[in-house]
DNA sequence: TTTCTTACA
DNA sequence: TGTAAGAA
């Protein structure tokens, strides 16, 4: 299938999917007309890249990731690749520092909220 | 009609 | 990311 195939399939525009391909997340043939040229697998390859984006995943991260795990049909499956335990664990440890960020400003909104609320009341 | 690349609001 | 331009 062609990229705007591809693009109703998956909700994801065409725009989006060549910039996923400059990323190195995609890897379409390349037709004698320089078409990109699509299979069912890239429908669930851009799945996985969804997937991983909304967990918080850089592309950079994901396009590497995405040779270390296969598709079941539906899920990802992990396959043997050396070094993938330690990236997914310094991946989670980002994530850690970037919830304690996000708690930190949720205090500071809250002290301020409830300052508010004691001497003005609501609305 | 659809896609390609490059560049800019 | 969207959109425009010019070509295939």
């Amino acid at each position: 299938m062609r990229i705007g195939d591809l693009a109703q399939e998956t909700g994801v525009s065409r725009r989006l999917l060549r910039y996923y391909e400059e990323q190195g997340l995609l890897r379409p043939v390349r037709q004698a007309n320089g078409y990109r040229e699509y299979t069912a697998a890239h429908v669930a390859v851009v799945r996985h890249i969804r997937t991983l984006l909304a967990a918080g995943l850089p592309t950079a991260v994901i396009g590497g990731l995405l040779h270390c795990v296969h598709d079941d049909g539906d899920r990802l499956v992990p396959s043997p690749c050396p070094g993938m335990i330690a990236g997914l664990r310094r991946e989670r440890g980002r994530l850690t520092e970037t919830i304690t960020r996000l708690q930190a400003s949720q205090d500071v909104l809250d002290t301020l909220l409830a300052a508010a609320i004691r001497e003005h009341g609501d609305l």
